[in-house]
RNA sequence: GCGCCAGUAGCUCAGCUGGAUAGAGCAACGGCCUUCUAAGCCGUAGGUCCAAGGUUCGAAUCCUUGCUGGCGUACCA
């Protein structure tokens, strides 16, 4: 907002450089308008002299000198500037330049933040895409939390937002998942079985095969064991329905694997794909030439079986979002994933289609720690923790903190002990506790008969403290804050900047006080906490966390 | 072997397109509740940003090489 003003001057400034002939165009749009680190250095900075310098050959100090000579006395928002260290301008904004920020704040209210950027580009977020085979592990658990995010983030930037899961119900692991459920079925019916090598070991399949036998009684003994697999699927299905239900997650679509081969798609990609000699048979398998796509070697797409391979679905599922018109891909895969990627990026080139429409959001393994050391997990052996278990110890707020703390790259570490004995301590609630605190402000306001003014009214100028300009700059931040974290597709950030305003706002209540025997610095103040207040909420909201009353 | 990700304070991690003096939380230590919620605040301490080269006005950030850890590298998904 302010920012956006400034770069208007400074971008204008620099035009007239450019037709005075101070530098040429070639650095236009190249220079950065950036809050500095330190004090002193004025409230934006821009190295605009240093990159001109750079690519003309000019000293940076000189450059700077003659920018501040063009930028002049027009000066609206400007209180000063200076030239500093290699030639940085830094701007000194007037005081009551930064007041400003709060109408707005209350006008849009709930949409402070938002935005239009997006354009309603078509998007289509897909993740979770878990098969359902079990419960929704832990790494499930940042893939839909992360993923959902990203959506909510896109969202707000005005974009046209689909969230899909992906999924696929049929193919060896589901037989796996059949065999492994009648088998539990048998062994409780005290019958001879086999339990498969690869079998589903938790115990989540005794309480299928339990509600089987509560519902059949032995009746299904012979029976085959795609049948069980029907009914573990769904059982499964229904489970992690609710998981998601719990933590908040809806989706816009499920997507079935099937429905590719029902519509004829994977038929049809190695038809395209053979029509442009990209495709061969050797050992009776039907082999794609990944290896004209900067890959080591090709990759069998339909087995000698005649069964495809996974890589088949996946390219023509993505020939398929890019036939319902979506312009932008985004696909949530945790980092076992990675070897689809250049496959199905291959294939989506070869059929034509413009890959850099595709993105994808590789997030890193969760490690779960407990009393100090790893726990190692493994779905088949059910050595795992659900979403749903740690739903259960920290609550749906703070899972959504932890898994949102980290960028995607980074691997997370999960301390269960801190999570379930220090959960006071999570930072979660210090983000909270601060909206908490100035809803408890307002109401002892009330309670005092003291109401807020509205802006006509109230005098802003009351506003002198240091903290108070941190608090209304941290504030005047947050719109484009949200619009790169959607453009990067880094939620992390909003996570950090309400760590960020909460901590300021936190200081500052303990510094001074908001209701004070000044009738109009008290009004001043509550203007300002309002907004605060808004801020707060919304941010938490951007990722899904609630912003409570009290606590 | 090859590919992707990471290596920043005791621990867990930020650091957005290279910017000016390196950041937070937790843990440690010392203070602050007759005053709007102490789930809070203030202060102290803690660093060769894995290593070595390179690019330039300027590198935690970019390039090269090496080391360490994670994940892949299937006619499993």
């Amino acid at each position: 907002m302010i920012k956006s003003q400034l770069k208007k001057i400074i971008d204008d400034c620099f035009q007239k450089g450019v037709e005075q002939g101070a530098w040429t165009d070639e650095a236009r749009n190249t220079f950065t308008v950036e809050i500095p680190k330190h004090a002193g250095q004025g409230d934006f900075s821009t190295n605009l002299a240093l990159i001109i310098a750079g690519k003309e050959k000019q000293k940076p100090r000189d450059v700077a000198q003659r920018f501040s000579e063009i930028l002049g006395t027009d000066m609206s928002i400007i209180d000063k500037t200076e030239i500093a260290g290699p030639g940085f301008v830094n701007f000194f904004l007037r005081e009551n330049v930064w007041t400003t920020i709060l109408e707005p704040v209350y006008q849009q209210a709930e949409l402070f933040g938002h935005s239009t950027i997006g354009n309603k580009l078509k998007v289509l977020v897909e993740f979770v895409s878990a098969n359902p085979t079990g419960p929704l592990s832990i790494g499930h658990g940042r893939n839909a939390i992360l993923g959902d995010a990203i959506a909510r983030l896109l969202e707000v930037t005005g974009h046209d937002v689909s969230r899909e899961y992906y999924f696929n119900d049929a193919g060896r692991q589901m037989r796996v998942l059949g065999a492994s459920t009648k088998a539990r079925y048998l062994e409780l019916l005290e019958r001879e079985n086999e339990f498969p090598e690869d079998g589903y070991q938790g115990d989540y399949i005794y309480d299928i095969a339990k509600d089987i036998i509560e519902q059949s009684g032995d009746s299904m003994v012979d029976v085959d064991i795609l049948n069980f697999k029907d009914i573990a699927q769904k059982a499964i299905f229904k489970e992690i329905d609710t998981t998601l239900k719990a933590i908040g997650i809806k989706f816009d679509n499920y997507f079935n694997e099937h429905t590719l081969y029902e519509e004829g798609l994977l038929d049809e990609v190695v038809q395209d794909l053979r029509a442009k000699n990209l495709v061969y048979e050797k050992e009776d398998a039907t082999w794609f030439k990944t290896s004209e796509f900067g890959q080591e070697q090709d990759r069998v797409i339909i087995k000698s079986t005649g069964e495809p391979t996974y890589r088949l679905p996946d390219i023509a599922y993505h020939k398929e979002k890019f036939k319902r018109g979506f312009e932008w891909m985004i696909n949530v895969f945790g980092a076992d994933h990675i070897a689809t990627v250049p496959d199905v990026l291959a294939g989506v080139r070869a059929l034509g289609f413009d890959e850099s429409k595709v993105k994808v959001i590789l997030h890193q393994f969760v490690t779960l720690t407990r009393e100090g050391k790893q726990v190692k997990m493994s779905t088949r052996k059910a050595t795992f923790i659900t979403v749903d278990e740690l739903c259960d110890i920290v609550g749906p707020d703070a899972l959504r903190f932890f898994f949102l703390m980290r960028k995607p790259d980074s691997q997370l570490e999960f301390d269960l002990d801190l999570a379930t004995k220090q959960s006071q301590e999570n930072p979660v609630y210090y983000v909270q506790y601060a909206h908490a605190r100035l809803c408890s402000i307002e109401k002892m306001a009330q309670d005092k008969d003291v109401s807020r003014p509205d802006s006509a009214s109230v005098h802003l100028d009351s506003l002198q403290e240091p903290e108070e300009f941190e608090l209304l700059k941290t504030m005047a931040d947050f719109p484009e804050l949200v619009a790169s974290s959607a453009q990067d597709l880094a939620p992390h950030r909003i996570i950090f900047y309400l760590m960020e305003l909460a901590g300021q706002f936190h200081s500052y209540y303990n510094k001074h006080k908001v209701l004070t025997e000044d009738a109009k610095l008290t009004e001043a103040r509550l203007y300002l906490c309002g907004a605060l207040k808004i801020v707060l909420a919304n941010g938490l909201h951007l990722v899904g966390i609630t912003a409570p009353e009290n606590m």
